[in-house]
DNA sequence: GCTGGTACATACCAATCGGTACAGGCGCGC
DNA sequence: GCGCGCCTGTACCGATTGGTATGTACCAGC
């Protein structure tokens, strides 16, 4: 009847949670196999590549997130709505700073040169994609560049800060000065202002 | 001939570059003894604790140095002094970016639960100490804290960021933008009362 | 010259690593 | 029904893990 349909798609989040914890090196079969209730054989079903296709797979599901929640809103969305949400999608996403960032840990170790064009693009993009939404608000090229920079930067710290400290609300307290320090250009003429909560 | 009279001392630079390298969990024996070149027997005579004595050594060793070059200027000497000698030992130690920081790596996976109470002091005293700089300098205690707190954590995200799109340049830039962001006040003889200490 | 502590290499240990082989169990098309 | 093919558990592989035991070269004090 209810057969416990496993899919790929069922086990990547999982498998996610576990590199998020352990690190690269750190996640080995036994805990993933623990953690996910997967046996090697189904895993190696799933991912023939084994641990590097896993992680290769959790990267690229975590970029695809990213783009569709975060990216493409502010690259094409209106700017400071994109940019609202992409604060509250932050927070949310990492647990108001319970939960890291896996392409940040794994850009720290030796791991990167393992998935080096991954984490460059998912930063990148993100980077990218902030600074044109600030560009769309009317902030200046060069000046738009530098807090986005800022911004996308600022929230990998906060994450490192805040597991060190063992303290969220240090994350919490970051996002929003992050947000704060984002020189918007104040929305006179226009009465769009009472549309969506702007955080 | 060259009789080489090695020391603890002289072991943990070696051994913290191994780990800063590969993280806990990836610093294998086999990685240490090839670049320490001392083998199991002379490791294990100098750290009986084994790998977490290791880690925990360098730990305090990294410690030290921050006390002794960061911390304790910043908590006793003249602020804006201190607080300008931060930036350039931050720079200096970190190697422009190519290097990370070993605390802050340690923080992000499960490392962290090892050695919870070194990495909450080393970035809590970091903290504290540039908070207590600010306010020497005349900025509103609380407004430090906040301020100590952003600039620590940039660092942090600045070296995450760096080494994710392998490009120094983003470490320089954003200790650029974090010490200009640091409110503190003019000081000429007659000082002009700005609040924001814009550059 | 003996002795004893220090510094180091080597061989070895059980455990675990990532990965493979294989024998089914199971659901679905027939 | 039946068989085929997707899942999955298990046994197993060689290599490597962190760690230990043993042996030895070296120097200092006596």
């Amino acid at each position: 009847m209810t057969r416990t349909v496993f899919e790929k798609a069922d086990v990547v989040p999982l498998l996610a949670e576990v590199f998020r914890e352990f690190g690269y090196e750190g996640a080995t079969l036994n805990r993933i196999t623990e953690r996910t209730g997967l046996g090697k054989g189904s895993l190696y079903h799933f991912f023939p590549g084994g641990k590097e296709e896993m992680a290769a797979t959790i990267l690229a599901e975590v970029d695809d997130w990213f783009v569709r929640n975060v990216y493409a809103p502010l690259e094409s969305g209106e700017p400071r709505a994109a940019i609202a949400r992409m604060w509250k999608e932050v927070d949310a996403y990492f647990r108001s700073g319970r939960r890291i960032c896996l392409v940040g840990a794994f850009a720290l170790d030796a791991t990167r040169d393992k998935f080096a064009a991954a984490i460059r693009v998912y930063f990148a993009r993100w980077v990218a994609a902030l600074a044109s939404a600030l560009r769309r608000a009317g902030v200046a090229p060069d000046k738009a560049a530098a807090e986005a920079e800022a911004a996308v930067l600022g929230i990998q710290g906060a994450l490192v800060l805040a597991r060190a400290l063992n303290d969220e609300k240090v994350f919490t307290r970051a996002l929003t000065r992050l947000a704060r320090d984002l020189s918007l250009p104040k929305r006179s003429p226009s009465s769009r202002s009472t549309k969506k909560g702007t955080l």
